[in-house]
DNA sequence: TTGTAAGCGTTATCAC
DNA sequence: GTGATAACGCTTACAA
């Protein structure tokens, strides 16, 4: 594979000459510029990124460390990164943990060799400890000290469930969800607001009795057994907000499964769009959070990290997904 | 950030020393590795893969071409390559085109730049002249020449799903697909055996009147709307095979509001497993490719080029997927 | 305008 | 066993 001195020789220039060239820097004459691309496209020649990587101490490279790319929203989180990246000329490693912390430590030392640019990360592990002042990182949904995140607008997400629950009539409330920092995790996660916005509406109505199901952080996709038989043994609950759209399919299935009717007589709310892969039937009412803002976030937040400029927390708007299940 | 440098002189050796340490290579007296690990900790040297990379002549780093990373099958595809070539020792970079040749071209240009050590490709636009010899390139689904594919065993898919039909009673059968090699283009993708096989299964069985119905390739997602007009036309149709299960999806949805039941007056068959976002309220009838099996033969073939071993085209089995709708 | 040379952080060859 | 030193292919002062 040619390099540049074999263009500097074909081209009876010097190197810098080339360099000038290929990188439009500095001066150079009409008619050696003419030379010199007349033998860059005679030979083949192709600049070599990783060795302008060593000189120029970056390699505009990002890694993107997430759970799990299949999940619907992840992957589609994933989609709109990689593309918002390349619109800015930076590339995209994918880095799949299958939430497993050793995973997530193992990538990160392979990250810090590869000396990529910077990370966004999506992670509900104790992640912390394993990271140092010189990783250039974002992330998603997740608070960790002195590193700025992406997040949807949990708080309002939960508002807006409350309020369309209370309009369509509900009187007893519910809340499903694996994103408690309580009494399971110190994890501080901005999932959790979902769960505060929801009950802070319901509070500020006058609603007192609303059940609060909680168990340990997993991937916002599957749920305890048990949380079933909470369900049936309190028939007076006739609202449910989820903290995904996995878990209301989830939670939908069940209940229709012991015989009562989804949305006539159960309401459910889930959280992402309303996608699910359960054959449900019927779209799930949701609260929406949109990649494709939320990508654009991280882009302009990743452009920051290059142009070193300061990085600010962002938190994206929601919306209210209608659909067939509340 | 401290180099290899820095290391030598605080251990008091020289690099080369230092280099056989982190590399587990050469002779190195026990009391001196120990001190040079020791100087690596105190001072956290962590080694630059990428002036590796600059010596080495490669970089471990592997890309994905492909049409969209959120359609379902090579979402999941992408997660088990990513996996494979985790284990592997290396990293995937992910591109994805959005189907457009241009897209696709000015990947190629940069994944030349960056000298990645391969590409892993899926595509179904005329690349061919703009890839050359020097390219480590394995396609998925693809004949190229002179390029290595790994592929589902897409005769055995059509032959299956026509037996199934068979079997089930059906008397007149239909092909829907844009798989097309025929009319509409050049390109050849394995992807067409699934229609091949269908047909041949058939005509041994003695059915010659299956209709075959083809569309301009696409990305086996949208389907022309006539093609519903072509199904309301043919009354006598009992039996469908489609090139994916998205394209089934909206041919069952399609068929059920025009006042036919699926699977009891047409049986409907897709391919690539039985998922579907389209909540259909069952599941999709199909011929499942599995992407684990696939990403596998694509690490090993991705490890042959590593190992300078020759590489041969891979094809994976599928199997029958029992469903609700056919 | 253009060329020379230092430097980026490794590995590997060769002496010692 | 160990240490200089030459690549690897580029960018960028600095000189000319």
């Amino acid at each position: 594979m040619p390099n540049i001195i074999d263009v500097a020789k074909k081209a009876g220039v010097g190197i810098a000459t080339v360099s000038r060239v290929i990188n439009n820097s500095g001066y150079v004459k009409k008619e050696t510029r003419d030379r010199v691309e007349q033998v860059i496209r005679e030979i083949g020649y192709v600049p070599n990124e990783i060795a302008r990587s060593m000189t120029l101490q970056k390699n505009n490279i990002v890694a993107f460390l997430l759970p799990n790319s299949t999940h619907l929203f992840f992957g589609e989180l994933l989609f709109n990164v990689e593309k918002e990246l390349y619109d800015r000329g930076y590339k995209l490693m994918v880095c799949n943990s299958s939430e497993q912390l050793e995973k997530e430590i193992a990538y990160i030392d392979m990250l810090k060799n590869n000396r990529v640019d910077a990370i966004v990360m999506l992670t509900n592990n104790d992640i912390e400890p394993f990271l140092n002042e010189s990783l250039r990182i974002i992330t998603i949904d997740r608070r960790l000290k002195n590193v700025p995140y992406v997040t949807s607008d949990n708080y309002m997400g939960g508002r807006l469930a409350a309020r369309h629950l209370i309009a369509s009539g509900c009187r007893h409330m519910m809340f499903i969800g694996d994103d408690a920092q309580g009494e399971y995790t110190s994890i501080e996660t901005e999932v959790s607001k979902r769960r505060f916005g929801f009950f802070d509406e319901l509070k500020a109505h006058g609603y007192t009795d609303t059940l609060n199901i909680e168990y340990p952080l997993g991937n916002y996709i599957f749920i305890p057994p048990y949380v079933h038989d909470i369900i049936r043994d309190h028939p007076e609950i006739d609202g449910i907000f989820t903290i995904s759209d996995a878990v209301a399919a989830e939670v939908v299935l069940n209940i229709e499964r012991n015989g009562k009717r989804v949305p006539e007589d159960v309401k459910v709310i889930g959280y992402d769009g309303g996608r699910s892969f359960l054959n449900l039937g019927k779209k799930i009412t949701s609260i929406g959070q949109s990649p494709e803002k939320i990508a654009e976030k991280i882009g302009e937040l990743i452009q920051n990290y290059y142009d070193r400029k300061p990085l600010e927390n962002q938190v994206v708007p929601v919306e209210f997904c209608h659909g067939e299940t509340a």
